[in-house]
Order: C-alpha cells, then structure tokens, then sequence
DNA sequence: ACCTCCCGCCATGCT
DNA sequence: AGCATGGCGGGAGGT
C-alpha cells in the first residue's frame, strides 16, 4: 500500500539548493547530500547508528562558516577554494581539517552531545526539504532514508516529525512514509491553533497560573482554589484534557496507526505548547508554565513532580523543533526566584485562523456567529474527508483543504520512481561538530547553501535585515478586524473566570470556527484582589476583549521576561510572511518559496550564532533594530489589557500619573505590531484598583553585549502600562523614546506606581512585567523595564 | 547543582 | 510474531 507511493517521488529534498555549489559541505552535509540515492528497501533499516565519521569541522572551520555566512566574499573565495565542497565536501573538508587538528581535537569534536541536539538534527532535517515545496514533486519522506542519512535512530525522527505533523508541515501517508509539506500550511495552521488556543482559553490559564505563582510568593492569601477549577474547566467535561489534535482538512493522518495511537504526546502537546504561544501576548512561555497548563489539563493539582519533570522533558524536546523552525527561540524570564528558561514566539504573527496574510481566506469576520456553533459543525462536518473523527477541523482550513488535496493529487499521480537516495551521509554527514559552534555553522552553513541558491542576496540582506526591518511592519491589518468583532461579545463569556469550560476545551477537536477575529479576552487580574478573579465584571479582573490575543498581555505579575531583542528580527520578517509569499522575503533576497526558509534560517542563523561572542555580537547586530518592548505591570495591579476596542477604550483614560493617553499607547502597540491598527488598548485600573503605578522600569533589552548597533536597538521605549478596568482599560503608554537605558536599572520607571492595587503594594519584586516583545516588534521598540530588570535574554537556541 | 535533553527501553498497536 | 510508533524517564553532558 503505502508502498506505491513511496517509490513515486523523487527528490523530495534537495531544496534549491543544490543550485549553487555554495553550499557544499558542512556539516550539513547531511542536508546536501540529500540528493540522494536510492534506497532498496522501505523497510525500517534498524539504525542507523554508526556515526561514522569523524568530524569534518574544527572550529577553524567553524569559524569560517560563520565568516562566511558574514560575508559572502570569502564565502565566495572559499568556495573556489574548495573548502566548501559539494556535497562530497565534507569529507573532504575534514581530511584538511583534520590534518591540522587530528587526534585530540579532532576526537574532541566527535560526538559532542549538543552535536547530537534535537534542534541541530532538525536543522538538517529541515535543510532537506523547501519551506515551499512545490507539490508537483514528490514531497514524501521516507523515514528510514531520513534516519539513515541523518545518522539518528530512528525514534529521533518520529520527534521531530510528529512535532511538525503538529503543524501540518508533514503529514503521515503510511508506514515510513510523511509527505512534505512545508510552511504552506502552516499560517492556517497556527491561524487554527490560535483559534483553538483562544478557546481553550490559554491565555487564561496561563494568567491564572501566574497569578497563583505570584500569590505563593507573596504568600498572598492564596486563592489558589479557585484557579485550580478554572484550569480544570479547561479540562473538558469528562475531566480530561482535550488532547484532541488539531487536524487541517486534508492534512489528516492517513495512517491508521497514527490515528488509533492515542495522541497524547508530542503532536498533542506541540498544539498546544504553540497555542499558549499564540494566545499570550507578551508570547513567551516559560516552560514552567507551559508544562503546568499541559499537565494542567489533566490533573492540575496532581503536579506531582515527576510528571512535572516528564512533561518539561518532552516541552524541551519540542521547542528544540519549533526552534528550528524559527518559530521560538529561547529566552529567559527573570523572576524574583531567578532565571527561568522560557521561549518567545518568534514566528509570525497570526490572526486566528484566517490567515490574515493570506488574502486568500477572507474570513469574515462577521462570522462570530459561525464560530459559536463552532466547534461542532466545524470540523467534521465540513470535511468529511477522511474524517477521523478525532480530529477536529477548522472550517477556514478548508481552502488548504482543497490545495493540499490537488497537490496530493498531483503526487499521487506522479511516476513512482523511487528515488531516494540519499546516502551518502552516512559517514559524511553528520560530522560530529564541536558543539555550539559547530552547530551554528551547520546551520551556517545550511543556510549558506540555501542561499547560494539565491544569488547572493541572502547574505547581505541578513545583515541588513536588522536594519530594515522594523518599521514598517507594525500595522497589520488583519487584527483589526478582530477587535471589532471583539467588542460584542466574549462569546465567551469574558472571564476568564468563568472560564470555565469552554466548550471547546472539553471538546476535542479542537476546531473553532472562528472568525477571524476571535475575541480574546485579556485579563489581568490583579493580584491582590484577584484572588478571585471570578468577578469578570468585577473589575478585577477584567476581562477584555481584545482583538486577538496580541493584545493580551498576560504576564503578570510573576515573571518578568526580558527578552532580548536580538531575535526579533526574524520575527518581523516573520510576521510579514503570508502565507504566499513572505514579504520578508524579499527583503532577504529569499527566493520566495523556498527560499523563504532562508530568509528564516538567516534569521536563525543569526541567532546560532549566538554561541560564541562573535556569533552574539552577530545576533546583536542583527537585532539591533529589533526592539522590545516590554510592558510591565506591577504584580497586583495588572490589568488585564485589553486590546480590543473596547468602547473605553478610545476614550483615553488618563492614566493616572504617567500615562500617557491610551491613544498614544494605541499607537505605540500598533507600531509594535502588538495590535492591529484598528485595535485600540486602553488601559485603565481596574475599578478596584486604581492604577498605582506599577513599577515599570524600562527595561532595557540588553543585550549582553551590546553590540555597536545595539545602541539603536535601543530604540525607543515605550513604557506601557496597561491596566485593565473594568471597562475600560487604560494602557499607560509611554512612548517616550528615548534611548532604552541599557540598564534597566537605572530606569525604573516612572510607572512604577501605576498600577499598585491594594494589594500588591509594590511589591517590589514582584513586579511583574510584561513584555510586549516585540513581538511584532517592530520597529519600535519599547522597552520596559520592570522594576526589576527583567532580561530576557536569549539564549541560544540550541 | 541545576538545566538540558540524549538515549534507548519497552509498551502499544498495526500488519 | 514482527515491525512501526512513540511514551517515558534515567542519567549524563553542559554550564
């Protein structure tokens, strides 16, 4: 059966690639290889394991990737050289390397375990196949191929595949046998999933889990009762999770085997993992946080730790993957109790499930009332497909559903041939590198190679990009939509509070008709008098809508993220990229299609680089233009923010002290990309409460190094406050550009007092503060600095 | 000492 | 029974 198909296909990798000679060898090798040869035998070869080969790389080498990513000149110059080398180069490249470094070092290098990451083996993974893949070819994945040529065992695929199955980036067409599909699903799908997220009401979860975090350490009365049965709600009415995975019309498992297995796991958990993402407005999720809303869902209180520690296992083993696809990057949230690691979403912005990029699913947005009966008829009616009843579908997918199944019509009908070749690797490919280093230069080099296909542009327009990208970015229209839609209703029911179960929650599959603009709700509550936050109306926590989950800013209290901006600059590019053609892309001189990955790799690279002091001052660069912004609130005061128009919002409160009118702030978050231009976020104190001011400090982004450009990066900060009324929310914006102080310190802010409730009095450490990243981030930056500082910092993604 | 997370045992379920 | 999948958590590398 599966069978036929898997001769059919051809080249599934080689990306353009293989055009330029450019890429050769690196360690990546792996990845050019790909052209491959061809395999006899379906079968699972067992493993693969022999790693052979000795590393190519040296750090020499290393170093020169990275030069070489740099600049294309010497790229250039060594490649005539022959130092990279085709596909065979690896090898090659080592015999010299090797010649210098032999013995120690060159066993140093071998294996490293970094060297053997999830997130590098998913690099090489990804370097095989276009971001879009043109579905005439055949796409299929063999997995056996992959594993053999990637030298992993097996079961290493099967995570980084089912975490892109997750995302419809591949889809399983029978035994061994995944269909690439690229990102051309892929803002559907995160358009879906945000959709899903918004109803299963993430953003309020994660609010209440912060919230309770923030009580404990202050030892706040704890209220923590209540939560737990928000949390639970979520749970579904039978008590448990909704691990329903989240299908795309045509994109459904065909295995049978797939469907039966209980999706719990990985595909399940990488749904929702990016759901929180996707829903929380500052969009970085600790992984702590993360893991107690997954398991959360289950059994909140049974927290017990090992299955706390299982569940962060596996949430690192899937942020390894998005990493890769540059859909997350890590970073660190600076709370009063320490460092903890969390991730940023660094992928595009979306708009619930229409993709607002793409045109071409105008949804309307009237369609609120579609999204109510949603998930019921949603998805399964809508396509019978194969309809497995699990999954659910989102009637927006339906488009996709149709391009997905011309394209599977088109490689069904292809030639079988099998073709698959790849070998080579073996030995070759995957050269131990030396760790961090060496990974970034494979992935340097991936990427290099991707580009060459490009004409040159590439490079140059990484380095630019920081530059450039800012601006212009921040307005996209989609959101906009949403709030308006917004306002009416909370469909559900706007509390958080009630949160309760969403329907959907309880409901498996997942799929919410949404509209496009889903009204998300974001709530802050306030610490102190949150502890029960119950009282949608109540002020406390107010619930808002807002337009998408941009708006919301969770981040309470607890935490206080720093991002760094480094980043983000992908990010914007990111967010521009509809679906088709990613703006972005042009200006990384990314060939659309499949180039985009370039452009994204280039990001990524960048952000690679991290690892040695070069490679952070690359990123630095690179980010320079990036800002944060970083919104803080203090603990008990937050608000929730509400993005939406809300009626008050326009109205500028004033904001007690400092803030600025909420128009500015309106225009402050719109530049950021956090809201859509049409959305309008006032914030205002709760009823309660009256804004004290939190604490804000500016924060600054720091880079650690701030790198010359960094110095832009500055950029402007705004401060923003927001606070949640009631009803009208007033965000205190402040949008004062000035140079970010780099030390957050310094700058405490103004705000500080904003938002105090009662409660919280400062707390002085438990400010908590949200950052808006940038997530849009654009151009402008602002930063905010909690009290405390928050950094974030990013680290290197592995 | 903590953070990450590789590794591979072994359960599950299809063939 | 054999093989494909993939849950799971021990324990080791990195910092």
């Amino acid at each position: 059966m599966e069978n036929e198909k898997e001769n059919l296909f051809f080249e599934p990798h080689k990306r353009g690639l293989m055009k330029t000679p450019l890429k050769e060898s690196t360690a990546a090798n792996t990845v050019l290889t790909e052209i491959q040869p061809d395999f006899g035998p379906l079968t699972t070869p067992t493993k693969p394991k022999e790693i052979s080969q000795g590393e190519p790389w040296t750090p020499t080498a290393n170093l020169k990737m990275l030069i070489s990513a740099v600049s294309p000149e010497i790229r250039n110059r060594d490649q005539k050289r022959g130092l990279f080398d085709n596909r065979n180069g690896l090898p090659e490249a080592k015999d010299c390397l090797h010649e210098h470094l032999s013995g120690d070092e060159y066993e140093k290098s071998q294996p490293s375990r970094k060297e053997k990451s999830l997130g590098l083996l998913c690099h090489k993974f990804l370097a095989r196949y276009p971001n879009y893949p043109n579905p005439a070819l055949n796409n299929d994945i063999c997995l056996d191929e992959v594993a053999e040529e990637l030298n992993v065992e097996r079961r290493r695929i099967y995570d980084i595949v089912n975490v892109l199955e997750s995302l419809h980036m591949v889809s399983r067409l029978a035994k061994n046998r995944y269909t690439w599909h690229g990102r051309h699903n892929l803002n559907q799908t995160l358009g879906t999933l945000k959709s899903v997220g918004e109803e299963n009401k993430y953003a309020e979860q994660i609010m209440m889990i912060k919230k309770k975090e923030y009580e404990q350490e202050f030892d706040f009365s704890k209220s923590y009762t209540i939560e737990d049965p928000i949390i639970k709600s979520n749970t579904g009415q039978n008590g448990h999770p909704d691990m329903c995975f989240v299908e795309l019309p045509g994109v459904e498992f065909r295995a049978a085997s797939v469907n039966s297995r209980k999706d719990k796991s990985l595909r399940v958990m990488s749904q929702k993992f990016v759901m929180l993402f996707l829903v929380s407005t500052p969009q970085i999720v600790s992984l702590e946080i993360a893991a107690k809303i997954l398991i959360g869902e289950d059994h909140v209180e049974d927290l017990d730790k090992s299955k706390f520690k299982t569940k962060i296992r596996r949430l690192y083993d899937i942020a390894n993957v998005l990493s890769s696809l540059d859909l997350i990057k890590k970073v660190h949230v600076t709370e009063e109790r320490g460092r903890k690691p969390a991730f940023k979403w660094t992928g595009p912005e979306i708009s619930p499930n229409s993709s607002g990029l793409s045109p071409v699913l105008p949804f309307a947005p009237s369609d609120l009332e579609v999204r109510r009966s949603s998930k019921e008829n949603c998805a399964k009616n809508l396509f019978s497909t194969r309809g497995k009843p699990n999954f659910t579908r989102h009637p927006s997918l339906i488009k996709l559903v149709k391009s997905i199944e011309s394209d599977r019509r088109k490689i069904n009908s292809a030639p079988s041939s099998p073709v698959k070749t790849n070998k080579a690797e073996g030995s070759q490919n995957s050269a131990p590198f030396p760790s961090k280093m060496a990974q970034l230069a494979a992935i340097c080099k991936m990427q290099l190679e991707e580009q060459s296909s490009e004409p040159r542009k590439k490079v140059k327009v990484q380095l630019a990009r920081s530059v450039h990208c800012k601006p212009v970015a921040p307005l996209d229209t989609p959101a906009n939509a949403e709030l308006e839609m917004t306002a009416p209703s909370l469909i559900q029911p706007l509390g958080v509070l009630p949160l309760i179960p969403s329907p959907l929650s309880s409901a498996v599959p997942v799929i919410l008709p949404q509209a496009p603009s889903g009204p998300s709700y974001a709530i802050y509550l306030q610490p102190t008098q949150a502890q029960t936050m119950t009282p949608p109306q109540g002020l406390s926590p107010t619930v808002c809508p807002t337009p998408s989950s941009n708006a919301t800013r969770s981040k309470d209290s607890t935490d206080t993220t720093t991002e760094n901006t480094a980043n983000d600059a992908p990010k914007s590019s990111a967010s521009a990229r509809p679906g088709s053609l990613p703006p972005g892309l042009e200006r990384q001189g990314i060939k659309n299609r499949d180039r985009e990955a370039a452009g994204e790799r280039g990001s990524k690279r960048a952000s690679m680089l991290e690892d040695s002091g070069s490679r952070k001052r690359f990123k630095e660069d690179l980010k320079g233009v990036e800002n944060v912004s970083t919104l803080m609130v203090s603990p008990t005061s937050m608000a929730a923010v509400p993005v939406g128009n809300s009626p008050a919002l326009t109205s500028s409160h004033p904001v007690p002290v400092q803030n600025p009118s909420s128009a500015i702030v309106n225009f402050t978050l719109q530049h950021l990309g956090l809201i859509s231009p049409g959305v309008q976020v006032s914030t205002s104190p709760a009823p309660g409460t009256i804004p004290v001011s939190p604490r804000i400090e500016a924060v600054s982004v720091i880079p650690e190094n701030a790198g010359t450009q960094q110095g832009r990066a500055t950029k402007y900060d705004a401060s923003v406050l927001v606070q949640n009324q009631t009803n009208g929310q007033s965000v205190a914006v402040t949008g004062a550009q000035q140079p970010v102080p780099v030390t957050p310190k310094g700058s405490q802010l103004v705000a500080e007092s904003f938002f105090r409730t009662p409660g919280g009095p400062t707390k002085p450490t438990g400010s908590s503060c949200v950052d808006f990243d940038g997530a849009n981030n654009t151009s402008v930056g602002t930063l905010f600095v909690p009290q405390r500082k928050l950094e974030v910092s990013t680290e290197d993604v592995h």
